[in-house]
DNA sequence: CATGAATGAGAGTTCATTCAT
DNA sequence: AATGAATGAACTCTCATTCAT
């Protein structure tokens, strides 16, 4: 017998949603039951899921279109190509930083590496994110090439390695909770990784 | 009753170890079936793995100790301080390329991240794995820079980020086969990011 | 909130009646959701049943008893004791045809026997309609074998002979969409089937 | 925890059939649970169920295969155009009747119709079923025809003809528990049936 | 050692039914 | 009258695990 009338129905789903991501992000996707969905949903029962998802996997396919590939990772530097990199790439990192400091984005991020192991469909998803997050930042190193700020070299390379060496170390801060990794303060990081690529870059 | 006669024994159990890393690699922990362990085991019955181990997960942790707890990941530049970074750098990324064409080695990792996501026990030693590998690297920069091969800064954040630039790249083409990446040549990849490094770390 | 005002409340019931019938039709009674139903009854909404019916169950009995207890198959040869069977019998063969032909009588068949094979209170109602029919028709039979037409023999076996002939016959085609009966024009059953009987009960 | 480890497993498969043939006649084949037929199977469990067939559908379908395909209802007339309607056609009726009396043919007959009326596929195999036998009657008819003692019609027709008078006497008799019709003695409805289409069908 | 039949717990999912609106 | 969100019970099916053989 149904009962509690519950929230104008808007809510419900992102509150499905967001009870998702958190059992998602601790249990991944097969070790979460309906059951603790519903209960991090909370308290609904785990048959009102169906009402706004097909299945389980529709849920999670749910929370990644809605989370992801809107925006995926946007970079605010599309206007910046007049600052130079000593200002930009700083700048970014902490702007990355911040985002890696909200709980549902590291959630979101668990979920995404923990499925894209197994997954196809979600590599590419993946993918798609992190290469329009790159095509931005190595749009942004080809114009400060030209301008003779940068060595010549592949923009898009270049791009990799920065956010690869920017990103692998926060992972091993934040998701792996790297002991040595968390004796760093996050600007020391920023600091160090950012001056290596800045001279390694150097004209 | 007993059917096939099988190899001696010894073997059996390295057999069931080497089924289940492909099929955890394939459809991960939670995703694999006993009977689908048992048949990439070659064809043995599900029930024959509880005479070599006490569960499925067990076995899972067997895996993980038998072939990343001893060694680790290796990295043989321990007696190597007397040669530069110019050298030992593009063969220490190499070395790591050719770990990384090995099927098992993949495998291994996949199963590593996939389950690393979700469970403190195997960060724990995905990270003493890796932190083993930084400090064999951080002791040779830690040498460079005390011949002053190498500008001086903290070697473990910078061993951090040489690995993690070549890592994560390297990952992004081996395991999310990025069609961007993939269309750069290995020797390309490595030529780059060795080479930000190198001149980043310049005195 | 209501949304469509709907027809004139009293056809809402024979609407819900007439998708549930063609939905038991379809699928069985448990093979058919409330949902089906409501689809099936112009759209309406699932819940709106239950305020014409009790439950899923009173509206099968709703359907049955408004169907077929009033009425069942009347026979119009109440008053044709007058004419000889040799006119009145194939009359009466095609008067079930026509039955037959619409294709809410043969929902209703379909329905009954689906669930006859399974509840007892619905082969009561179907004995029950039967019998009537046997009733009337074994009367005529009976008044003429009175009157020397037919051969003497027990009436109601020998109407239950002639309806079982004919309608397994006809069953066969409709229901059962016999590809071999199919071939057969239905004036041809009628006249073979009738005939047969006909001459079978001369005097 | 597995216990019991019961019969020769050569048996559970049919077992196992013998308790869905009682569960779906009984309550049709959706209303029956696993459960219920893993009871009706001696108390096994329902997971065992799957060890045998793939599903509950395919249970189903087993059951009609090793039941109805092989043989359908073998006739033994194959050999008998030398003995005269007269001789035969009780005999064939008393055959019948005698397959009737086995519950298990009961049973069959039920799920049978209650899933034709759904089962394209298995009104299909009804179909052909009945074809059978009605090919070997027909042929029947054909020789005595031939032989100038029945008289010249469509042979096929005419063992429809007998066989529906036949056969939907005694099930109204058999499955429907029609009381007016319990109320007459097997042999005498045989007589009835037999006598009327005899008569009709002579040259 | 090895098998495979067997169990039982629990998963995802469906759906009749209810009720605030 | 009518809706549709919500519930909870029950169902089918899976699978780790056990154990007689």
């Amino acid at each position: 017998m149904p009962r509690r009338p519950g929230p104008p129905t808007e809510d419900r789903r992102n509150q499905i949603l967001e009870g998702a991501l958190k059992v998602f992000a601790e249990k991944g996707f097969k070790g979460a039951t309906n059951k603790n969905i519903a209960d991090a949903a909370g308290g609904i029962s785990p048959g009102l899921i169906y009402w706004y998802f097909k299945s389980k996997e529709d849920l999670l396919f749910a929370l990644i279109e809605q989370r992801v590939a809107p925006g995926g990772f946007p970079v605010p530097i599309e206007h910046m190509q007049a600052f130079p990199p000593e200002q930009v790439l700083p700048m970014l990192a902490h702007y990355g930083l911040s985002r890696l400091d909200n709980q549902d984005t590291i959630n979101l991020f668990k979920v995404f590496v923990g499925e894209a192991v197994y997954s196809e469909h979600i590599r590419a998803i993946a993918n798609d994110s992190i290469n329009r997050l790159l095509d931005t930042l190595s749009r942004y190193l080809a114009a400060q090439m030209e301008q003779g700020r940068l060595r010549r070299d592949d923009p898009l390379l270049c791009a990799q390695t920065f956010l690869a060496s920017l990103m692998a170390t926060l992972i091993r801060r934040r998701f792996f909770s790297d002991a040595k990794m968390l004796s760093y303060p996050v600007d020391e990081i920023v600091h160090t990784v950012v001056g290596i690529f800045l001279r390694g870059m150097q004209p």
